[in-house]
RNA sequence: GGCGCGGUGGCAGAGUGGUCAUGCAGCGGACUGCAACUCCGUGUACGCCGGUUCGAUUCCGACCCGCGCCUCCA
């Protein structure tokens, strides 16, 4: 049985799918303005976990994550560039699809875009406004109307007159209430505009993904997520959206990932502390920076700093070290370990408690090891990497993990054949017993950053 | 101010009403020509104050502190 928060309930529940077997989840893409950065990338390895241990569980997961590419921000970034906002889009989908294949994120089943889904948007917008939901205003923007929902603020807690007597809502004149959102905005017809039974306009920000999910998903469906930011207004307000329109509950489970943080605040962009995915991975192996993104449980919130990096690269030293010099073969069936493995992942995505199983796991592999029980640390191994999988860890050669270093490429390293060849002058100096000369040149490497294992099958080497 | 989340050993980070988290770091030992890797051993952590209980880090209440949202942000 697999237990889920829900932000909508604030407690763990039973997962159970509306359809016995599937399951139906949407989670917030990116809008694409700029390069995604941790944050995003945390929120990409989240529900890539979620996916892959559902799929593992033997659900059928129809994964949707949306592009939204049209939007105020895209069109101020593509004007300040002198661009056609298409060609900003396209570049930063295509970072963006770069970046998610570097952290190993599998590709959602469908990844709609908000201009693919206009005519849905329309159609949606239309519904809520014969519904009693929206109203058209004088500077023809079409809004929706807060209090003729009643269930607004369900997801984040929040009453409206609370909402309303806030002070730092925006106060649209055109709006009946403060707390009305957009649903169309009225512009200039032109390549950035659409037509519409309002005018020539595009989206306002919340309704594409209600839209988009509906279009994908049906009227209610099982998952939504998100980042931690997203929960106000934009899902409360998809929320008011889609059952405005379809009269049925939108969604069953909504979950949200934590923040990433530097040096105690939230990275963010307005913030303007973010790094993206591709700095860091100019500094550290995406595995590594995965593996950082896992070693948390999903809600807690996580700080991004060196020393965290480096513990992850340790901790994904010592399984790799285990794997290292194995035939792994995972043994038929699953074994004790599957299934505490299981009882982890279970408890609501418990990657950390599901971990300190590898952990263990390594321990034994490595015991195993040492009491040259070969066919037992293989084997164990093979579960290793057939746990690993599922979380979209240790899938690498371990030779190749270990002489990558971990670390993305330096410039001016010495080439594998440098390496083998030092190594090799070594062997003969310490066969000679000359072990001033082998430490000599074990030294040189360890300078330029190459540390030595030696073994009774010969010696290895990694990067540091 | 409102709403929400959290405070665990040197660090990171799970978890539990009553023997062990786990990883890193440290210390001692084994292995090694010396190292590295690995293995063995090693640490009276649970913000503060009350309460419930035979017993609370774990449940309840108050308090202190931190963070997030309340405005575009994943």
């Amino acid at each position: 049985m697999i237990q889920i928060y829900n932000t909508l309930t604030q407690q763990k529940e039973e997962f159970k799918p509306i359809e016995p077997g599937k399951v139906r989840m949407y989670v917030c893409g990116m809008t694409v303005y700029d390069y995604c950065h941790l944050g995003h990338g945390r929120v990409l390895v989240a529900f890539d976990v979620v996916t892959r241990y559902l799929r593992h569980k033997g659900y059928e997961v129809t994964y949707v994550r949306n592009i939204t590419d049209i939007d105020d921000k895209i069109l101020r970034r593509a004007a300040e560039n002198h661009e056609p906002f298409t060609t900003l889009t396209e570049r930063m989908i295509a970072a963006m699809h770069e970046d998610e294949r570097a952290l190993g994120v599998i590709a959602p089943t469908r990844e709609p875009r908000a201009t693919a889904h206009i005519d849905d948007i329309i159609e949606m917008i239309q519904t809520l406004m014969h519904n009693g939901y929206a109203y058209y205003a004088d500077n023809g923007d079409v809004y929706f109307a807060v209090e003729k929902f009643e269930g607004y603020g369900k997801l984040s807690k929040r009453k409206l007159d609370e909402l309303l007597a806030g002070a730092r809502v925006n106060v649209e004149e055109a709006k009946k209430s403060p707390a009305d959102f957009a649903l169309w905005k009225a512009a200039e017809q032109g390549d950035d505009s659409w037509s519409s039974p309002w005018g020539y306009g595009r989206p306002g920000w919340h309704i594409e993904c209600s839209a988009m999910s509906t279009a994908c998903l049906g009227d209610t469906f099982d998952i939504h997520g998100g980042g931690p930011d997203l929960m106000f207004p934009h899902h409360e307000n998809e929320i008011a959206q889609s059952e405005g329109a379809t009269g049925k509950p939108f969604v069953h489970v909504w979950m949200h990932a934590g923040a990433v943080r530097v040096n105690k605040e939230k990275m963010s962009k307005s913030l303007g502390n973010f790094f993206t995915i591709r700095e860091i991975l100019a500094q550290y192996s995406a595995e590594v920076v995965r593996y950082f993104l896992v070693a948390s449980h999903y809600r807690s919130q996580i700080d991004y700093s060196p020393e965290s990096l480096s513990e992850a690269q340790n901790a994904l030293n010592r399984f790799y070290s285990a794997l290292r010099g194995l035939q792994a073969v995972a043994p038929e069936g699953k074994t004790d370990w599957d299934a505490r493995f299981e009882a982890a992942m279970d408890d609501d995505f418990n990657t950390r408690e599901a971990l300190t199983v590898l952990f263990e796991l390594a321990g034994h592999i490595n015991r195993a090891k040492r009491m040259e029980q070969m066919s037992d640390a293989a084997s164990l191994a093979g579960v290793l990497v057939r746990l690993g999988a599922i979380l979209g860890l240790l899938q690498q050669d371990p030779e190749a993990y270990f002489q990558s270093g971990g670390v993305a490429e330096q410039g001016d390293d010495l080439s594998a054949e440098d390496i083998e060849a030092m190594i090799e002058a070594r062997a003969e100096a310490r066969r000679q017993k000359d072990f001033a000369e082998g430490d000599r040149i074990r030294d040189e490497l360890k300078a330029r950053g190459i540390v030595l294992d030696d073994s009774r099958e010969g010696t290895t080497w990694r990067r540091v």
